[in-house]
DNA sequence: GTGATGAGGCGTACGGTGTACACCTTGAGA
DNA sequence: TCTCAAGGTGTACACCGTACGCCTCATCAC
């Protein structure tokens, strides 16, 4: 042959897109909180200093990973329902996070946007321009989507965990009725259960979709309307805000 | 005296709440980064690990800093006017967060909801509940609020920093024109200005009120027409996934 | 061949982090 | 005066990212 590798059998040559990726696939398996340099290096079965040859830094790491999982994201396809293209990228992108738990916190830790993210947002902006929308709204609800764009449930504060001893749970569960009356009557409710589902049962898809279907609608609503946020082009200064609460109040 | 203090006239004995407060103080001078276990000591004039002797760790010291800043919360006020109440309570979160930058990254990295946190929560279900809202929908609105009850603006990607050189920045600005077309489009327009502002201009304070209003809007209107999730109790499943799912193509 | 070159893997070491553990100091109460 | 515990001290360790210098080896002009 032409190009004899004696060293080792099993070590090809090694290049960027192996590191990002193995290390995907380590997040994946092991969680984020196992993705360090030296457990990488030894899954590749290589020293930690030889990664650095192919990525510059954890953090350039990080965004590669990103990278990688976005495109993922199911290419945009050709059609006239703005609602629904714009809803099955998100959707799918959905579906990606839910098969890289550990992105969103590595999504949020970002500190500025790769060109692969600024694509997908690009697709994002260009259905809403496609269908009609007014640059302006279509700004507005590019922000309205926030981390939603990306599949976020954006579960802030997930309850405690209730103690699996019955005993403990029934105290826990006294306690509760007494200082978080609203949680625990809605808990309850949600899921036709007693105390013992109280902080389960909660279906994140359906969750997920409910929102993004009232954002969509209101956007919908917005341009069917022809809402405007300025009374006036020329000014871009405070008005805007008043021009809105204004309409806010009626 | 009966309490002749003797080793130093500065030295008050240091109790929990003067550690996290001081943590607080020192997160919102020196930024998150600089807030380790080292630094806050020496700012409470006092060696690493007598910190340990008031909080447990890091992780719970984290917790406390939360808890201290959402008590800064406006209390709610009696009111029967639901969206106003939910809407000023939420915006005070929010200024809260500005005086906090750091809080968001730590909200996002909390892996369970401290008694304080639940407080608040339970005060905004009831504020629904109070309006008259189904427990069902109730639910499903606080999820939809997701983080935005804390009054994140949930920035994810922020556009990178265009480069101050004037040559560079145009050259940059002719890039994005072919790659990103709609980026540039909407961003030239929402500013009125040219390529020097691309990436600015953006009133958060305006774009955080927008979705709000948009999600309570939402919630309203969806109250008003009675809307329930489950075509009939007693099935939680799939079932109510196709009701919306109905609902939305109407 | 042979020496130069440079890409890529190696080994050591350093500074920064959270924190375990044993020690000491001090002041209140018996 | 002795005891005891709360609270501050000092040392030390494990783990992290990574700077820096070295070594190996395939390539290629001569």
């Amino acid at each position: 042959m032409s190009t004899p590798k004696k060293s080792s059998p099993s070590r090809l040559p090694l290049n960027p897109e192996r590191v990002w990726l193995a290390a995907v696939e380590l997040a994946d398996e092991s969680g984020l909180e196992s993705l360090n340099m030296r457990a990488l290096a030894q899954e590749l079965g290589v020293v930690p200093m030889a990664l650095y040859k192919h990525v510059a830094n954890k953090e350039e790491l990080l965004d590669k990973m990103i990278d990688a999982i976005v495109r993922e994201i199911d290419p945009l396809e050709e059609t006239d329902d703005w609602k629904g293209a714009l809803r099955h990228r998100i959707l799918s992108a959905r579906q990606v996070l839910l098969r890289h738990p550990w992105a969103p916190h590595v999504i949020e830790s970002r500190s500025s946007a790769s060109p692969i993210v600024l694509d997908y947002m690009d697709s994002l902006i260009g259905i809403f321009l496609k269908a009609g929308f007014s640059l302006d709204l279509t700004h507005h609800a590019m922000h309205a989507l926030g981390s939603r764009m990306w599949g976020f449930i954006q579960e802030v504060f997930p309850t405690p965990t209730p103690p699996s001893d019955p005993e403990l749970l029934a105290a826990m569960f006294a306690q509760w009725s007494i200082r978080y009356p609203n949680i625990i009557e809605m808990a309850t409710a949600a899921n036709h259960k007693d105390e013992s589902t109280v902080t389960q049962g909660c279906d994140d898809q359906f969750e997920f979709e409910f929102a993004l279907d009232l954002l969509l609608d209101g956007f919908e609503r917005m341009h069917k309307s022809g809402w405007r946020s300025q009374p006036s082009v020329g000014s871009n200064a405070l008005p805007l805000e008043s021009a809105v609460r204004g309409k806010r109040k009626k």
